[in-house]
DNA sequence: AAACGATTTTGACTTTTGTCAAAAGATTGA
DNA sequence: TCAATCTTTTGACAAAAGTCAAAATCGTTT
């Protein structure tokens, strides 16, 4: 997932640094159920929210929608695979509540490269830190139980319990819904 | 996993950069049954596989050993997480083989961002393919059932099968030993 | 408040996967 | 070569998770 690892205070900026950065990204708002990205587009944004709630998901074979990820407060939203890719996202990203964030867009962020020394590191920090958070990913599905997950997940991300369907919930860690409900029911 | 998928020649290097960059690579070989890294160490050091192979692995809450990767020629291997972020690693990463490879040690490493422009880039390159293979398992073990992984993984890695142990083929796609032992016998 | 739709729970049942232990097979090294 | 060890298969059974359909619940809108 993808909240609250990221921080900006990390990166020895300078001031200069800083207003170049937070130039590129521009204020944005969604309306719950609008649309960051949707399947067949090349994901072109990368979003910072900060306030309200996204999901991305995507169909598997058989049609079932897969969540794949949720981003709250403090989250960068990025369909990674298409965005550093360039090709059609497989992914919808749309709000579940309305959202403020601020976004900044490919082109602009590739211009970074030049104007920002640290950005390379920047972008070398937050791809270390996506690849930290896909393999505790891989690897919650490797060992532990559908049970297991629902545990840790909750214990990752209380407050989503409370914000989001169980429906989406229960993809997310790889169970059927009703199975979820089951898990629940016992403790 | 981390087959193929890295080739020098994609790179715009210039004949100047090639140099530099292999200068830093130093040949190496591995018995089989030798570490490439060892639980608790902070990894420090990538390895290009040129000949034979090795196996990445934990052990679990329960003791168990979880494979989590297998690296063959033309592999990049690295402990990704213990890399990266300067901790000790939880993974052991062992030769199957008798292995021959090239290594870079992590402050040579670092030392290229300043020599080579486009290490910049290909670092970056490494770490969006690393999040691609991640994002694709995640969603293996998300979507598919254990047979499905199965198949997958055969044809994914066809030559794998005949290389390996079929209990870390077993461990790696997140089923028992006797499991797959059933999977396989029905076709 | 009633009604509609979406979400969640539940029941009855099936399928998949795990567990444990023993047997069979393969590999290795003395 | 033969024993010792490791790996794989198998059987009998148990537990986990999926399926399908119906009921219950919840939220919204009228």
């Amino acid at each position: 997932m993808n909240i609250g690892k990221w921080s900006i205070d990390k990166y020895n900026f300078t001031e200069e640094e800083i207003k170049l950065t937070l130039s590129h990204f521009v204020p944005q708002q969604m309306k719950a159920n609008e649309f960051f990205l949707k399947a067949g587009e090349i994901s072109n944004f990368i979003g910072y929210v900060t306030r309200g709630l996204l999901r991305s998901y995507f169909y598997d074979d058989q049609a079932n929608e897969i969540t794949t990820g949720f981003f709250a407060e403090g989250s960068l939203i990025v369909a990674a695979d298409s965005f550093n890719n360039r090709f059609p996202s497989k992914e919808y990203i749309k709000a579940i509540e309305d959202v403020e964030m601020s976004v900044i867009s490919y082109k602009d962020q590739m211009e970074l490269y030049q104007q920002i020394p640290a950005w390379h590191q920047i972008c070398k920090e937050l791809g270390d830190i996506k690849i930290s958070e896909m393999l505790e990913r891989a690897e919650s599905f490797q060992t532990l139980s559908a049970h297991e997950r629902y545990q840790q997940f909750c214990e990752a991300y209380p407050n989503l319990l409370q914000r989001v369907n169980l429906g989406y919930i229960a993809s997310f860690i790889g169970v059927d819904n009703a199975t979820l409900s089951r898990i629940r029911k016992k403790k």
